[in-house]
DNA sequence: GGCTATGCTTTTTTT
DNA sequence: AAGCATAGCC
């Protein structure tokens, strides 16, 4: 028994001690199943196998740093030859290190767009096809997506679909050919590209494939098409693959991942060495019941149980609180409580939600308390104007070619470069085929010599000059960023357009941590540069840094999504009801939705949900709401609602609703009082 | 042609 | 509550 194994039970070790060949691991929650391929990493290490051969895979950057930090406490520095990585950051570096084979690696030069940029892209393409504004974009997008993912090619859309697949495929080619000519690649480029060279280009797949000799793929459930592809074209010779998952916390439908790829694994890659882990070590008995009772609902799924290893715990509690504020107050004060007596470190606990917006009124509570709190995931910060402005400028210094980007800040802060000065020098560049920049170089060519807004055109020209020079390779990064702030005067501009003190302040932190950003990020690369910083802020949190501060000292706020894979002694589920969990959109699927709504995936996010709580464990609803600006009654999920009662311990802290008058009388005693929310 | 204010809508989840 | 689109104003 190596020293890798000790400790671990028999089905743990089975999977760990596995050598060559296909391995199915089906890991409840709570099961070890992150423990079983650290400790699988490490014993193939021990069995000689180089770490720099070994690939581990993940869905989240927070899921890899603390793989790769649960290793390092194992084998030391060795660890850092492993890669671990999310198939979006393996497939960048992939794309990045092939296009830059070309001659004098030209092709690697290129932006990655979020979905922002990526609608921003269909929004002047819609302009361009006469499509204005009568689609949603979104839901176009989506089609789009779904075919990349599935290598369907932009010629080749199947015919008959509903009218949104229609206009999805008049984008489609003209969407990829604009990526093409920005320079620019989306999130799905990032798998199906670099996969696309692994299948086609033997040399290619043979550096790669041969470089890693095992593949383990975590949270295996949430694959998609290409990223099947992938994996088959990275393992397919050797076959040394392990996946590991859970068919019943798959909650990535909505973005193509399909969970019969880990149902079908073992035929896929037969023969296959299969091993189930049922046993929980996280939570107590009753947490593990009411996990057990909710997922049953559910009727495709490997039929299983999650046995408990610890004792009954404490009941489960379903409180019931007048609106959403009371909720998020109540939740506040409960957890103020535990940590004045002592019974929990914040650190411990969690307030876990199926949609963002219910954070908001959380965070409020918890500030009244005094409780320090994070909110996890949410990609809010890079969504925040001011954040998004000062990134597109980097990004066109980098790459000029990046029209969406240059569209976004060219009259940003205002300098009288309207739409219909940008649309002209849209018209010039395509009429004389040369990217939209060059248009704003040759201004005066484009505009013809007396226009108005050549002087404008001629400063924003050079502040991204100047710019692009003090940023390029081997200079001082934060100087270079810093000089550029300095220069569109974006101190000012973030003063001037806020509607407040306050809001002012929020908006500058927003700059302020995005320059933390870039000090922290040139303080660890170790060769910092513009692109690469580009590229981890489009794929990865910028939060890291601070997150490390202060591990285990803050209460977590965090949506479902951003739970999988975490544990807390302490958990509160909030928003236990009818239209939030499960989503209003599953429950009346608008005509732009893809696929009709599927409750199977709540009800999994609900189970997610249950098992994150080690000890102790709260759902809440409110009864009533406010929702789309009218309060309404709400009714409870059907999650708790059709469970047996032994299972929770319902507590009713309702006020019954007051009387239409007395609502109203109410109502104006607040106005008088101030306005809501002053309280 | 460009900017601002007002009125209006709008809400899933993430790489 | 905030963001967006439209309309009106400079």
């Amino acid at each position: 028994m190596s020293r890798w194994t000790k400790g671990l039970n028999p089905e743990q070790r089975a999977a760990v001690e596995h050598g060559e060949g296909p391995l199915l691991v089906l890991a409840g929650a709570g099961s070890g199943k992150t423990r079983v391929i650290t400790h699988r990493v490490a014993n193939l290490m021990e069995a000689g196998v180089g770490g720099e051969a070994i690939l581990a895979v993940t869905f989240t950057n927070k899921a890899a740093g603390e793989m790769r930090e649960r290793l390092q406490r194992m084998v030391g520095p060795a660890a850092r030859a492993v890669t671990m990585s999310t198939f979006h950051a393996l497939g960048l570096s992939m794309l990045r290190e092939e296009l830059g084979r070309g001659r004098k690696g030209k092709g690697a030069r290129f932006v990655i767009y979020d979905t922002g940029d990526q609608l921003a892209c269909l929004r002047t393409l819609a302009g361009r096809l006469r499509l204005r504004r009568t689609y949603d974009l979104e839901a176009v997008l989506a089609r789009i997506s779904a075919w990349k993912n599935a290598f369907v090619e932009p010629g080749a859309t199947p015919e008959g679909d509903d009218d949104y697949a229609q206009v999805a495929a008049i984008f489609y080619p003209a969407y990829e050919e604009a990526l093409r000519a920005l320079a620019a690649v989306d999130f799905d480029d990032l798998v199906v590209r670099p996969t696309r060279m692994l299948e086609r280009e033997p040399a290619c797949r043979e550096r790669w494939a041969g470089r890693f000799r095992h593949v383990l793929v975590d949270e295996y459930q949430d694959t998609n098409g290409s990223q099947l592809r992938m994996l088959r074209a990275l393992a397919g010779g050797h076959r040394n693959l392990c996946v590991v998952g859970d068919d019943d916390q798959a909650i990535y439908g909505w973005r193509g991942a399909e969970v019969r790829h880990i149902l079908e694994f073992e035929r896929d890659f037969a023969p296959c060495k299969v091993v189930a882990l049922e046993r929980n070590y996280r939570s107590v008995a009753r947490v593990l019941e009411l996990a057990n009772a909710v997922i049953a609902g559910n009727a495709a799924r490997h039929p299983k149980r999650l046995v408990p290893t610890r004792e009954a715990g404490p009941a489960v509690r379903l409180v019931v609180l007048e609106d959403g504020d009371a909720e998020a107050a109540w939740v506040a004060e409960e957890i103020e409580a535990r940590l004045r007596e002592r019974r929990f470190r914040p650190g411990q606990v969690a307030v876990l939600y199926r949609s963002n917006r219910l954070a908001q009124a959380l965070e409020t509570g918890l500030r009244a308390q005094r409780v320090p709190y994070r909110v996890l995931g949410g990609r809010s910060f890079f969504d925040r104007k001011e954040v998004k402005d000062l990134v597109a400028y980097l990004r066109v210094c980098h790459s000029p070619a990046d029209a969406i980007s240059l569209r976004r800040v060219i009259n940003f802060p205002p300098r009288g470069i309207g739409p219909a000065t940008v649309e002209k020098l849209a018209a010039w560049a395509e009429a004389e085929s040369q990217p939209l920049f060059r248009a704003v170089e040759r201004a005066a060519e484009a505009l013809g010599p007396g226009d108005r807004a050549l002087p404008a055109l001629a400063q924003f020209w050079g502040v991204i000059g100047r710019a692009a020079r003090r940023l390029r390779e081997g200079g001082d990064l934060l100087a270079g960023v810093q000089a550029l702030v300095e220069d569109i005067g974006l101190h000012d501009e973030v003063l001037d357009s806020a509607q407040s003190g306050a809001a002012a302040e929020r908006r500058w932190a927003g700059v302020a941590d995005l320059l933390a950003g870039v000090r922290g990020y040139a303080a660890r690369a170790e060769r910092p540069s513009l692109r690469e910083f580009l590229s981890q802020i489009t794929l990865a949190d910028l939060d890291k840094d601070k997150e490390e501060e202060d591990r285990g000292e803050r209460v977590t706020l965090s949506t479902l999504h951003g739970a999988k894979g975490l544990e807390w002694a302490c958990v509160f589920l909030v928003g236990m009801e009818e239209g939030i969990l499960p989503h209003e959109r599953i429950l009346n699927p608008s005509v732009a939705d893809m696929e009709s709504g599927d409750l199977s995936e709540e009800r999994r996010l609900c189970y997610v949900g249950i098992t994150r709580a080690k000890d102790e464990l709260t759902l809440t609803r409110a009864a009533r709401r406010v929702l789309h600006g009218k309060p309404r009654e709400r009714a409870p999920s059907r999650f708790v609602s059709e469970l047996p009662g032994t299972l929770l311990e319902v507590v009713d802290r309702a006020a019954p609703p007051p009387e239409a008058d007395v609502r109203e009388h109410l109502r104006k005693i607040k106005a008088m009082l101030g306005g809501p929310g002053s309280g």
